[in-house]
DNA sequence: GGAAAAGCGTGCGCAGCGCACGCTAATCTG
DNA sequence: CAGATTAGCGTGCGCTGCGCACGCTTTTCC
């Protein structure tokens, strides 16, 4: 056997990955957004959007990071006054982080941004091939084959 | 508008981003490839797969890396025999990185290794599904919606 | 033929990361 | 119920990798 339609797939995603690393993406994603937001603290924000209100361990689990890399990440978002820390009511050791308003305005902003570039790359395609594009993006992406070590 | 194509695809690529960093995969790819071979060098031995011999500061325009970020990882992989380094015969001042069997060998190893993770992951799909998202996706690379500054 | 530009490797300062420490609070155990 | 272990937090510290700037050689341009 010398094709298969992993070869072909893999054609496609070596220049998807060269083009739009994560940094990159993240990069143009929070461009203006303010100091603090950059490609490094914005997995922190995104994840936190996605898990509400959580401590640090538990973030740095669920994004792939060190604990005490979180910290310093929220660091800057606190100072920012993107994030706020809470005293754990239900546990005196645990400091939950907790987007603001503001913090929820710029994950808001950014999942805008995305959604729209996406939408620019796909104007000129038939309606049936974006969304059935959608759907099997979905479904490959939930067969996930390149399932980190952190899972 | 509260819904989008481009919103749907940014759902699924999320959790494609979150869980595949360029990082992560070369990690996973590379691995038990010997010492000099990981993450950070691969993109060198890759790039150059796809140049031809090249210099540094081509090689560096080519795959996103500062020139002498270029030169480190040169160096580690000539150390472990993976690329020489020849004069350009046309140019006294350059010096061609080119690669050595062993890292072309390398570069099939990786490609045949991804390849094969994609096939496991469509394993289970209709073919007929399998190659219209292999076509899709490589439309949706084409018409490049993250194309990164350096280009 | 001399000046500007382009190539190379290396020294150096900076940033980010993970580990290890000390501390407090919760949980387990006898 | 008290002592010990575990789990949470922030911070200090050493390591690594990066980009800039320098000095050098060779090519290109006037």
């Amino acid at each position: 056997m010398n094709h298969s339609t992993g070869h072909d797939i893999a054609d496609a995603l070596g220049p998807l990955l060269r083009r739009s690393t994560r940094a990159h993406l993240y990069h143009r994603l929070t461009e203006g957004l303010g100091e603090a937001v950059d490609d490094l603290t914005y997995p922190v924000l995104s994840g936190l959007a996605r898990t509400g209100p959580s401590s640090a361990a538990d973030l740095g689990r669920e994004i792939g990071l060190d604990r005490t890399t979180v910290t310093r990440r929220a660091d800057r978002l606190e100072r920012a006054g993107l994030l706020q820390r809470q005293p754990d009511s239900t546990d005196g050791r645990a400091t939950l982080l907790a987007l603001t308003d503001d913090g929820h305005r710029i994950v808001v902003t950014t999942r805008q941004r995305l959604a729209a570039a996406i939408d620019s790359a796909l104007a000129t395609w038939p309606p049936a091939d974006a969304q059935a594009f959608a759907r099997l993006l979905r479904r490959f992406v939930d067969d996930g084959p390149f399932t980190p070590d952190h899972d």
